[in-house]
DNA sequence: CCGACAACCTGTGAGC
DNA sequence: TGCTCACAGGTTGTCG
Protein backbone atom coordinates (compact mmCIF):
# COMPACT_ATOMS: atom_id res chain seq x y z
CA UNK A 1 0.00 0.00 0.00
CA UNK A 2 3.06 2.09 -0.30
CA UNK A 3 3.21 4.73 -2.26
CA UNK A 4 6.39 6.83 -2.78
CA UNK A 5 6.58 8.01 0.37
CA UNK A 6 6.22 4.42 2.25
CA UNK A 7 8.76 3.40 -0.29
CA UNK A 8 11.16 5.52 0.29
CA UNK A 9 10.37 5.55 3.94
CA UNK A 10 11.42 1.51 3.78
CA UNK A 11 14.34 2.51 1.69
CA UNK A 12 15.67 5.32 4.61
CA UNK A 13 14.95 2.80 7.15
CA UNK A 14 16.80 -0.29 5.76
CA UNK A 15 19.85 1.22 3.99
CA UNK A 16 21.71 1.55 6.39
CA UNK A 17 21.73 -2.26 7.31
CA UNK A 18 21.59 -3.53 4.14
CA UNK A 19 24.82 -1.23 2.25
CA UNK A 20 27.83 -3.20 1.91
CA UNK A 21 26.93 -6.45 3.81
CA UNK A 22 26.93 -9.51 2.30
CA UNK A 23 24.18 -11.78 1.30
CA UNK A 24 24.78 -15.50 3.32
CA UNK A 25 21.61 -17.34 2.56
CA UNK A 26 18.36 -16.62 1.29
CA UNK A 27 14.99 -18.21 2.28
CA UNK A 28 12.17 -18.21 -0.02
CA UNK A 29 9.12 -19.41 1.90
CA UNK A 30 6.46 -18.46 -0.69
CA UNK A 31 7.63 -17.77 -4.40
CA UNK A 32 4.23 -17.45 -5.42
CA UNK A 33 4.36 -13.15 -5.84
CA UNK A 34 2.80 -11.23 -8.70
CA UNK A 35 6.00 -12.35 -10.56
CA UNK A 36 7.22 -16.03 -9.77
CA UNK A 37 10.37 -15.73 -7.48
CA UNK A 38 12.77 -16.78 -10.05
CA UNK A 39 14.05 -20.07 -9.52
CA UNK A 40 17.85 -19.29 -10.15
CA UNK A 41 17.27 -16.35 -7.38
CA UNK A 42 18.78 -17.98 -4.76
CA UNK A 43 22.03 -18.62 -6.47
CA UNK A 44 22.51 -15.61 -7.60
CA UNK A 45 22.61 -13.85 -4.61
CA UNK A 46 24.33 -16.00 -2.14
CA UNK A 47 27.62 -14.80 -1.85
CA UNK A 48 26.53 -11.04 -3.35
CA UNK A 49 27.04 -8.14 -1.80
CA UNK A 50 24.74 -5.24 -1.77
CA UNK A 51 25.74 -1.38 -2.94
CA UNK A 52 23.59 1.77 -2.16
CA UNK A 53 19.98 0.88 -2.14
CA UNK A 54 18.17 3.67 -4.59
CA UNK A 55 14.44 4.46 -5.54
CA UNK A 56 13.14 4.82 -8.72
CA UNK A 57 9.33 5.31 -8.73
CA UNK A 58 7.81 3.12 -6.14
CA UNK A 59 10.77 0.35 -7.24
CA UNK A 60 12.90 -0.60 -5.01
CA UNK A 61 16.89 -1.11 -6.40
CA UNK A 62 19.47 -3.27 -4.99
CA UNK A 63 22.20 -2.88 -7.02
CA UNK A 64 24.94 -6.13 -6.41
CA UNK A 65 28.44 -4.77 -6.31
CA UNK A 66 30.16 -6.46 -8.87
CA UNK A 67 32.24 -6.27 -12.51
CA UNK A 68 28.64 -6.76 -14.35
CA UNK A 69 26.06 -4.48 -13.78
CA UNK A 70 22.96 -5.76 -11.94
CA UNK A 71 20.06 -4.79 -9.31
CA UNK A 72 17.33 -6.73 -7.17
CA UNK A 73 14.34 -5.25 -8.54
CA UNK A 74 11.97 -5.14 -5.71
CA UNK A 75 8.20 -3.99 -5.62
CA UNK A 76 5.71 -3.96 -2.61
CA UNK A 77 2.89 -4.11 -4.14
CA UNK A 78 -0.44 -2.99 -2.50
CA UNK A 79 0.35 -5.04 0.73
CA UNK A 80 4.20 -5.09 0.49
CA UNK A 81 6.70 -4.18 3.14
CA UNK A 82 10.47 -4.79 3.71
CA UNK A 83 11.59 -4.38 7.69
CA UNK A 84 15.14 -5.51 9.10
CA UNK A 85 14.09 -8.45 11.52
CA UNK A 86 16.72 -10.11 14.12
CA UNK A 87 18.45 -13.51 13.77
CA UNK A 88 16.06 -16.35 15.06
CA UNK A 89 12.95 -14.11 15.11
CA UNK A 90 10.38 -16.29 14.18
CA UNK A 91 8.55 -15.47 10.81
CA UNK A 92 5.26 -14.91 10.90
CA UNK A 93 2.20 -15.53 8.71
CA UNK A 94 2.81 -13.87 4.96
CA UNK A 95 6.80 -13.63 5.45
CA UNK A 96 7.19 -14.66 2.14
CA UNK A 97 11.24 -14.61 2.05
CA UNK A 98 14.33 -13.50 3.73
CA UNK A 99 17.37 -12.57 3.25
CA UNK A 100 20.48 -13.24 6.05
CA UNK A 101 23.14 -10.95 5.64
CA UNK A 102 26.54 -11.48 6.93
CA UNK A 103 26.03 -9.53 10.24
CA UNK A 104 23.24 -11.93 11.47
CA UNK A 105 20.60 -9.21 10.76
CA UNK A 106 17.67 -10.43 8.24
CA UNK A 107 15.85 -8.64 5.50
CA UNK A 108 12.62 -9.97 5.64
CA UNK A 109 9.63 -9.39 3.23
CA UNK A 110 5.86 -9.18 4.18
CA UNK A 111 2.59 -9.41 1.82
CA UNK A 112 -0.25 -10.55 2.58
CA UNK A 113 -1.66 -10.31 -1.09
CA UNK A 114 1.06 -10.83 -2.84
CA UNK A 115 0.71 -7.79 -5.53
CA UNK A 116 4.31 -7.39 -5.21
CA UNK A 117 7.17 -8.89 -6.61
CA UNK A 118 11.27 -9.43 -6.27
CA UNK A 119 12.98 -9.75 -9.54
CA UNK A 120 17.08 -10.08 -10.68
CA UNK A 121 17.29 -7.38 -13.12
CA UNK A 122 20.79 -7.55 -15.22
CA UNK A 123 22.04 -4.67 -17.36
CA UNK A 124 21.47 -1.41 -17.21
CA UNK A 125 18.58 -0.40 -14.57
CA UNK A 126 16.56 2.42 -16.26
CA UNK A 127 16.98 0.01 -20.11
CA UNK A 128 14.61 -2.26 -17.84
CA UNK A 129 11.23 -1.92 -19.95
CA UNK A 130 9.45 -1.81 -16.28
CA UNK A 131 11.21 1.43 -15.81
CA UNK A 132 11.78 2.58 -19.31
CA UNK A 133 8.76 4.37 -19.79
CA UNK A 134 8.19 6.05 -16.07
CA UNK A 135 7.63 9.36 -15.84
CA UNK A 136 10.03 11.97 -13.84
CA UNK A 137 10.09 11.74 -10.43
CA UNK A 138 7.34 14.17 -8.63
CA UNK A 139 10.29 15.69 -6.34
CA UNK A 140 12.57 15.92 -8.90
CA UNK A 141 12.91 19.50 -11.35
CA UNK A 142 11.83 17.33 -14.36
CA UNK A 143 8.36 17.46 -12.31
CA UNK A 144 6.18 21.00 -12.93
CA UNK A 145 3.08 22.47 -13.88
CA UNK A 146 3.88 22.67 -17.54
CA UNK A 147 4.62 19.19 -18.28
CA UNK A 148 1.25 18.10 -16.71
CA UNK A 149 -0.56 21.11 -18.94
CA UNK A 150 1.38 19.78 -22.09
CA UNK A 151 0.44 15.87 -21.19
CA UNK A 152 -2.93 16.45 -20.81
CA UNK A 153 -4.24 18.63 -23.61
CA UNK A 154 -6.90 17.18 -25.57
CA UNK A 155 -7.17 14.60 -23.02
CA UNK A 156 -10.87 13.71 -21.52
CA UNK A 157 -9.84 11.47 -18.32
CA UNK A 158 -10.32 13.03 -15.13
CA UNK A 159 -7.43 14.74 -13.99
CA UNK A 160 -7.09 12.08 -10.29
CA UNK A 161 -6.38 9.14 -12.84
CA UNK A 162 -4.06 11.28 -14.90
CA UNK A 163 -2.11 11.99 -12.17
CA UNK A 164 -1.97 8.90 -11.19
CA UNK A 165 -0.49 7.47 -14.38
CA UNK A 166 3.17 6.38 -14.04
CA UNK A 167 3.98 7.99 -17.54
CA UNK A 168 2.96 11.39 -16.20
CA UNK A 169 4.47 11.22 -13.05
CA UNK A 170 5.89 8.70 -10.57
CA UNK A 171 4.65 7.83 -7.13
CA UNK A 172 1.55 9.49 -7.10
CA UNK A 173 -1.05 6.88 -5.72
CA UNK A 174 -5.00 6.59 -4.09
CA UNK A 175 -3.84 8.93 -1.44
CA UNK A 176 -1.81 11.61 -2.49
CA UNK A 177 -3.24 12.38 -5.80
CA UNK A 178 -6.44 13.09 -3.63
CA UNK A 179 -4.61 15.22 -1.15
CA UNK A 180 -2.99 17.17 -3.76
CA UNK A 181 -6.14 17.78 -5.30
CA UNK A 182 -7.85 19.04 -2.16
CA UNK A 183 -4.84 21.33 -1.52
CA UNK A 184 -4.92 22.26 -5.21
CA UNK A 185 -8.45 22.83 -4.43
CA UNK A 186 -8.83 21.12 -7.88
CA UNK A 187 -12.31 19.03 -8.66
CA UNK A 188 -10.91 15.14 -9.06
CA UNK A 189 -13.85 14.27 -12.02
CA UNK A 190 -12.65 17.62 -13.78
CA UNK A 191 -11.38 16.57 -17.29
CA UNK A 192 -7.65 16.84 -17.83
CA UNK A 193 -7.78 18.72 -20.89
CA UNK A 194 -9.70 21.41 -19.31
CA UNK A 195 -7.37 22.53 -16.35
CA UNK A 196 -5.18 25.29 -17.39
CA UNK A 197 -1.88 26.15 -16.56
CA UNK A 198 -2.07 28.18 -13.59
CA UNK A 199 -3.88 25.53 -12.12
CA UNK A 200 -1.62 22.95 -12.68
CA UNK A 201 1.38 24.80 -11.53
CA UNK A 202 -0.39 24.72 -8.14
CA UNK A 203 -1.07 20.79 -8.54
CA UNK A 204 2.31 20.35 -9.07
CA UNK A 205 3.41 22.30 -6.11
CA UNK A 206 0.67 20.29 -4.10
CA UNK A 207 1.98 17.14 -5.16
CA UNK A 208 5.40 18.11 -4.03
CA UNK A 209 4.01 19.56 -0.84
CA UNK A 210 2.11 16.84 0.20
CA UNK A 211 4.87 13.62 -0.43
CA UNK A 212 7.65 15.44 1.20
CA UNK A 213 5.63 16.15 4.19
CA UNK A 214 4.53 12.76 3.88
CA UNK A 215 8.07 11.12 4.07
CA UNK A 216 8.69 13.85 6.94
CA UNK A 217 6.28 12.05 8.94
CA UNK A 218 7.52 8.53 8.13
CA UNK A 219 4.49 7.41 5.51
CA UNK A 220 0.95 6.97 5.67
CA UNK A 221 0.22 3.57 7.99
CA UNK A 222 -3.67 2.70 6.80
CA UNK A 223 -3.70 -0.84 8.44
CA UNK A 224 -0.20 -2.70 8.56
CA UNK A 225 2.68 -0.28 6.63
CA UNK A 226 5.82 -0.47 8.52
CA UNK A 227 8.98 1.21 7.94
CA UNK A 228 12.18 -0.32 7.75
CA UNK A 229 13.07 -0.35 11.26
CA UNK A 230 9.63 -1.55 12.21
CA UNK A 231 8.03 1.82 12.99
CA UNK A 232 4.28 3.01 11.31
CA UNK A 233 3.96 6.13 9.82
CA UNK A 234 2.37 8.98 11.44
CA UNK A 235 1.19 10.90 8.19
CA UNK A 236 -2.61 9.77 8.48
CA UNK A 237 -3.47 12.23 11.29
CA UNK A 238 -2.60 14.84 8.31
CA UNK A 239 -5.06 13.71 5.77
CA UNK A 240 -7.41 15.83 4.81
CA UNK A 241 -9.84 13.86 2.58
CA UNK A 242 -8.41 10.66 1.93
CA UNK A 243 -10.21 8.05 4.21
CA UNK A 244 -12.97 10.44 5.21
CA UNK A 245 -15.72 10.42 2.76
CA UNK A 246 -18.87 12.07 4.76
CA UNK A 247 -16.63 13.78 7.13
CA UNK A 248 -16.88 17.26 7.46
CA UNK A 249 -13.99 19.37 5.55
CA UNK A 250 -11.05 20.60 7.56
CA UNK A 251 -11.17 23.86 5.83
CA UNK A 252 -15.12 24.64 4.97
CA UNK A 253 -17.01 22.24 7.18
CA UNK A 254 -19.16 20.87 4.59
CA UNK A 255 -19.82 17.11 3.92
CA UNK A 256 -16.58 15.30 1.92
CA UNK A 257 -18.20 13.28 -0.59
CA UNK A 258 -16.72 9.97 -2.33
CA UNK A 259 -16.71 9.12 -5.70
CA UNK A 260 -15.35 6.76 -8.26
CA UNK A 261 -12.67 7.11 -10.73
CA UNK A 262 -10.54 5.10 -12.58
CA UNK A 263 -12.07 2.38 -10.21
CA UNK A 264 -10.31 3.96 -7.15
CA UNK A 265 -12.37 6.02 -4.64
CA UNK A 266 -11.93 9.17 -4.92
CA UNK A 267 -13.08 11.44 -1.88
CA UNK A 268 -13.26 15.21 -2.16
CA UNK A 269 -14.48 18.45 -0.94
CA UNK A 270 -17.74 19.55 -3.72
CA UNK A 271 -17.17 23.10 -1.56
CA UNK A 272 -13.53 24.05 -2.07
CA UNK A 273 -12.71 21.27 -4.96
CA UNK A 274 -13.75 22.96 -8.38
C1' DC B 1 -3.67 6.59 -29.15
C1' DC B 2 -7.38 6.76 -25.65
C1' DG B 3 -10.24 5.16 -21.97
C1' DA B 4 -12.82 1.59 -19.58
C1' DC B 5 -12.49 -2.61 -17.22
C1' DA B 6 -10.89 -7.12 -15.40
C1' DA B 7 -7.43 -9.51 -13.14
C1' DC B 8 -3.89 -10.77 -9.68
C1' DC B 9 -4.79 -12.20 -3.77
C1' DT B 10 -5.85 -11.92 1.18
C1' DG B 11 -7.69 -9.48 5.04
C1' DT B 12 -10.92 -6.49 7.42
C1' DG B 13 -14.94 -4.11 8.77
C1' DA B 14 -19.86 -3.37 8.19
C1' DG B 15 -24.34 -5.15 8.20
C1' DC B 16 -27.44 -8.74 9.12
C1' DT C 1 -20.17 -16.13 16.99
C1' DG C 2 -20.81 -16.38 11.99
C1' DC C 3 -21.97 -15.36 7.25
C1' DT C 4 -21.74 -12.28 3.03
C1' DC C 5 -20.42 -8.31 0.78
C1' DA C 6 -17.76 -4.26 -0.37
C1' DC C 7 -13.50 -2.53 -0.40
C1' DA C 8 -8.26 -1.86 0.28
C1' DG C 9 -1.88 1.65 -0.61
C1' DG C 10 -0.60 -0.96 -7.52
C1' DT C 11 0.22 -2.53 -12.00
C1' DT C 12 -0.63 -4.93 -16.36
C1' DG C 13 -3.16 -6.57 -20.08
C1' DT C 14 -7.17 -6.70 -23.14
C1' DC C 15 -10.81 -4.85 -25.71
C1' DG C 16 -13.64 -1.56 -28.34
Amino acid sequence: MPELPEVETTRRGIAPHVEGREIVEVIVREPRLRVPVPGDLVDRLVGARLGPLARRAKYLLFPIAGATPASLLWHLGMSGSLRIARLGELPKKHDHLDLVLDDGAILRYHDPRRFGFVDWLAGDVELDPRLARLGPEPLSEAFHGERLHRLSRGRRLAVKPFLMDSGVVVGVGNIYAAEALFLAGIDPRRAAGRIGRERYARLAAAVQEVLAAAIAQGGTTLRDFVGGTGEPGYFRQRLNVYGRDGAPCRRCGGELRRVTLGQRSSVFCPRCQT
